[in-house]
RNA sequence: GUGGCCUUAGCUCAACUGGCAGAGCAUCGGAUUGUGGCUCCGAAGGUUACGGGUUCAAGCCCCGUAGGCCACCCCA
């Protein structure tokens, strides 16, 4: 026997027990998508590395440990690894607003995308290489009203999705104007204590002052006395963010302010959040983030233009909901057409094509097994009805019988699709 | 990318000190040729994750690899 072939690490196969849930998740996104007034723009699975390197930062992580590249055919100019797949959203979508001069089109672009991410990480449960996001932009609209859609927006998901207690982090990091003297006051802070870093902050401090900020083991009084990218807002920023809070508290939407936010990739500005399910906030399980980057447009050669979004990941919001006890997804009843003659082919495919047609749900056994094991299966698989066609035929008949009650009465075609429904 | 724990049938797990690889559930068939769920009988299902080593003998001990999980790291 050949060796056996199993699926890429850190790779999922959706089975078809969990199929019901994914759909209604992803139901659930297209609908809020369509009432938010997104439209849907899809971008490639794979960019050119310099896409993402321009676009998430050369230091991000994203970037500089977790890009999983990909190559042409052997042979091809393209064999080495030129492309990389999506570790996000964003930089794809601003891509295809520049490339397709988007920014003539009337008022702010609003455009959503779900679809699988990649990043070659160590997987862990809830952290996958290839993992689903629902992602929605806004570009051209410089906020704050808009910043405050987006996070009345991922609340809507979630208390959809039926998760119970999600909270978002907010802070506000600057912009070009502000953001140098945060950097430089951080540089100066952390560097006259940079006995205390770990290995990994040192080599932070250089190239990205900010993220010092992510690291976990940094001392609690270190933290705690580091300087604010809010204490550091330039008069526009302030304003902006002040009015994000008043809206968000004018809205009863609840947030937590957390000055540790600074979020993984170079190319936000001014707003960002993340949504933590309460009290799980240290366990790595962020159910989604986003924020505002009005600097991306113009860093990848378009005209300078705000855009902010944000990315949720439908596997985590799918473990969170599983955590909770939420109950499992019910699919629409099923019917099974049996018959206990074996050559009855045609009719059980026939009274199958008409339930179908009427949008039930069906599927025929087509097998030349007894009455009895017919039913039998039927049951197994979970069926709520059992059609049986046979000699009632020639009546233009056929017996439905209800697979929970053990109920059966003799129905005529014409009302079979009917009779289903009104029960 | 670092450290730790784990991997036996589709699933959950047994297998004494290194001595014939098993059970329950699930699947399929029969008891029962137009009436299921219960019951009984039977079948099928394994390179013990993969590769090597030690041994008369390895699921068990040793080494390596892969995969899963946990803690880091980071994020969704």
């Amino acid at each position: 026997m050949p060796p056996r072939i199993t699926a890429p690490r850190g790779a999922r196969d959706l089975l078809p027990e969990q199929g019901e849930a994914w759909t209604r998740l992803e139901a659930i996104a297209r609908d809020l998508s369509r009432r938010y007034a997104f439209d849907r723009l899809d971008t490639p699975l794979f960019e050119r590395v310099e896409l993402f390197a321009r676009g998430l930062g050369e230091t991000s992580d994203a970037v500089e440990k977790e890009m999983f590249r990909v190559s042409g055919a052997a042979g091809s100019e393209e064999e080495r690894a030129e492309w990389a797949l999506r570790p996000e959203p964003t930089a794809g979508i601003v891509r295809a607003f520049v490339e397709h001069g988007m920014h003539v089109r009337p008022g702010p672009l609003r455009v959503w995308m779900l679809g699988p991410m990649f990043r070659y990480d160590r997987p862990q449960a809830g952290r996958y290489r290839q993992f689903t996001q629902w992602d929605v932009e806004v570009l051209g609209d410089p906020g704050p009203m808009v910043d405050v859609e987006l996070v009345e927006l991922a609340h809507r998901f979630y208390a959809l999705a039926g998760v119970r207690g999600v909270v978002a982090h907010l802070n506000s990091i600057g912009d070009a104007e502000c953001r140098p003297r945060f950097r430089r006051a951080l540089l100066d802070y952390f560097g006259s204590h940079e006995d205390r870093l770990t290995d990994d902050s040192r080599r932070r401090l250089r190239v990205n002052p900010l993220r010092v900020l992510d690291d976990r083991d940094l001392d609690a009084d270190l933290a705690a006395n580091a300087p604010r990218s809010l204490d550091h807002l330039c008069h526009a920023c302030r304003e902006h963010f002040s009015t994000v809070r008043s809206l968000l508290d004018a809205m009863g939407l609840a947030y937590r302010l957390d000055h540790r936010l600074v979020r993984g990739l170079d190319y936000y500005t001014r707003t960002t959040f993340e949504f933590f399910v309460a009290g799980r906030e240290g366990q790595q399980q962020a159910l989604g983030g986003g924020g505002r980057y009005d600097g991306l447009v113009e860093l990848l050669g378009g005209r300078p233009t705000p855009g902010i979004g944000f990315g949720i990941g439908l596997d985590r919001v799918l473990l969170a909901g599983e955590e909770q006890g939420i109950p499992p997804a019910v699919s629409d009843p099923l019917i099974v057409v049996v018959s206990a003659d074996p050559g009855a082919m045609v009719d059980r495919l026939r009274v199958a094509s008409v339930l179908r047609e009427a949008g039930l749900r069906v599927r025929p056994d087509g097998s030349t097994r007894r009455l009895g094991k017919q039913l039998e299966s039927a049951s197994k698989v979970g069926a709520h009805w059992a059609v049986i066609v046979g000699d009632e035929l020639q009546r233009d008949a056929v017996v439905l019988r209800d697979l929970s009650t053990g109920h059966q009465e003799e129905v005529e075609l014409a009302g079979l699709a009917e009779a289903i429904g009104s029960r």
